[in-house]
DNA sequence: CATTTTAACTTCTATATACAAGTTTATAAC
DNA sequence: GTTATAAACTTGTATATAGAAGTTAAAATG
């Protein structure tokens, strides 16, 4: 019977079963043996074909549907799935490259400044409009060229260490990649297209009404409790996200 | 020992008990039980404090690292990941909502021209400048108002039979979800930050010079041969995308 | 005291097995 | 011919087991 086994696996090789059966399938998916809405070899035929045991193959065929190549239906079979946008994702550590080569990179502290929350401040961090808040602004530059503004809410709190440990220049690059702190549970983010305003413009040496991307941001601690509310900006010929759908390579 | 199980595995329950154990793991984890940096129990531990199996427990722990939760080290232990913001992830499915409610949305297909490539459009989808490509304007607009315009250079190939199902209005929407369009194995997306300028400003019933996203899109067939470039834009105002980074509830 | 070796512990890969649950197809019954 | 039944096949869950590979800390050795 149709036996489709066009590559073995290697048992002598570092590289794992199910880590070679998952590429061997993705290479014939990609090079058109299974098409989008074919079936593939059912798992006991897979289980034949590349003698492996039957809990090597379900692994592979789960790595298949969590990469969205495949969907697996309960009693039908695994299909391949065909290329859909709507699956697209894109990566925020396009902005973390910002700060991998911190030889180029620059973080200046603009301002840290103690003032009263206004409305909006207040209400998206759950406190009392008066109640006081450290307000920072922070430029990225790279290679002399400023490319991210920071404006951030931070809660005032004496008894509350985290103010320190944020106003270093530093940490934002451990927000990034994810250092310590630790005292941050969750974060909500929100990305949007934005015009640059006079101020924007004249802090990130652009002109004013450019276009620009604006992300922002607010982290809650361990008790649910908004620590931080804040933006990041960036004009739109410094920044742009890269991404792919289906079957690469 | 410090069998650490706050909650116990309900054998009964439809809920798969690797699923029970991975909600468990990650209420522990919300509530602060382990913070990021700790070491969670080793998988003897769990296997003995949760009765399951050491290949069920395995299976959560792999969860628990895809997930971004945790990071597992091999001969130290599974540790907390702290919260990161290079990890977070947008989802293009904030797109696909504009098809999914059909009864308010419309595409209106606004020009089918045959036209010569010009030299970026050669470029991109590997032709030469003087071929004749299809191009495509379709306006996609919910609730009477327009959010956003699709422009499309197709290869123009008699042979292939991809162009009058690409030409179709509702084949925009199959390309989000994932429908038929079986010809297409994979894409590249670029997503900037823009200004409208007065064309589409004006297909959008927007103002010119206002914020707006940008998606480029590559398409490429089997045999990777480009076939489709195009751009959707959608302004500021009508389009953002959320997401969230961290453990949640 | 410094170094090496050993033991204990960790995650990681892989197999063999059993049964549950859903779908399809062939068979039997009416 | 239509309907019910049964069989075969599919993915899904779970267990028990074995050993490989890496890390850490204690014990042995010099």
């Amino acid at each position: 019977m149709g036996i489709p086994a066009t590559a073995k696996i290697d048992r002598k090789s570092y590289e794992p079963a199910y880590a070679q059966l998952a590429k061997i399938l993705k290479r014939q998916i990609s090079d058109g043996i299974y098409r989008p809405g074919d079936r593939l070899p059912s798992e006991a035929k897979l289980c034949e074909a590349y003698d492996v045991s039957p809990m090597t193959v379900r692994r592979v065929v789960n790595m298949l549907v969590e990469q969205g190549v495949a969907v697996a239906e309960q009693g039908r079979g695994t299909f391949v799935k065909p290329l859909g946008l709507g699956t697209a994702v894109f990566h925020l550590d396009a902005l973390q490259q910002f700060f991998d080569d911190a030889e180029n990179t620059r973080v200046k502290l603009l301002e840290t400044r103690i003032v009263s929350a206004d409305e909006r401040t207040a209400r998206k961090l759950s406190i009392s409009q008066n109640q006081r808040v450290v307000f920072i602004r922070r430029l990225i530059s790279q290679n002399g060229i400023p490319s991210l503004y920071h404006r951030e809410y931070l809660i005032y709190d004496p008894e509350r260490p985290i103010i320190e440990a944020e106003m270093e220049v530093t940490s934002l690059r451990g927000l990034f990649s994810g250092a310590s702190e630790s005292t941050l549970k969750w974060g909500n983010l929100l990305i949007e297209a934005t015009i640059l305003r006079d101020e924007e413009a004249r802090v990130l040496n652009s002109q004013s009404g450019a276009a620009a991307f604006r992300l922002e941001h607010i982290f809650y601690d361990f008790d649910n409790q908004p620590l931080s509310l804040g933006w990041f900006i960036s004009p739109g010929d410094r920044l742009h996200f890269k991404t792919s759908v289906g079957i690469q390579e």
